[in-house]
DNA sequence: CGTGAATGATATGTAAATGGATCTTATTTT
DNA sequence: AAAATAAGATCCATTTACATATCATTCACG
């Protein structure tokens, strides 16, 4: 059917990781920027371990991201809204993917 | 400068509690589904306690939601893009706002 | 009114996230 | 190549998420 929290933890960490690197950010200051400590942020980022929710949100603040929920039904014109955009800098938007097997 | 914490729990809270009652289901029903016992989806509904990044997937997929992030230079226009849902049934869309005030 | 369902709220115990220290292994940089 | 910096990885102590059980409160409905 879908992606195991697992895969959502994985995905969520090469989004983190892609997204660092596009800022040219080190593994420590961007967990210095949220407030945790390195080897949490090296987990978090190899999908390791489930965040909190209030670390997640100040780990992609800190690397420009905003943590949003989007009716399923929206994801699809969402990710199409968010792929375009070739910006100075450009990260890949993240989407905890049941599948993209919804009926839309 | 922003939301803290807190704030972004509570508001978090606040959209899956309006979620669920646009759905007409009982906490019971979504933290059955969520996989997590109804005192804890009880907590994270109130804004009191945040949740793993793992629990908030499921508790958002229990309730059509998915989670996504998203640069914060777009969050205003996937805002736009979601504000006129005006679907069968529309829930407001969650955003971690950090207040809303970057050079956009 | 009163009966039951939904929700609010708390307590105890377990598991997992997190911090801090440390060590090793790349990957740069000079 | 050596030095420096970043990243991978593991340990222990603390905090917190979460399950289960339980009771109070509110709310819908006959």
């Amino acid at each position: 059917m879908a992606q195991s929290q697992s895969d959502a933890l994985l995905d969520i960490g090469q989004l983190l990781k892609a997204t660092r690197k596009g800022r040219q950010l080190t593994q420590e200051q961007v967990a210095d920027i949220a407030g945790i400590s390195r080897p949490r942020y090296r987990e978090i980022e190899a999908g390791s371990s489930a965040a909190r929710t209030t670390t997640l949100i100040n780990i992609a603040r800190a690397l420009g991201l905003e943590l949003m929920l989007v009716p399923q039904a929206m994801v699809p014109a969402v990710d199409a809204l968010l792929r375009p955009h070739d910006d100075l800098d450009d990260f890949p938007a993240f989407v905890a993917h049941p599948d993209g097997d919804l009926g839309v």
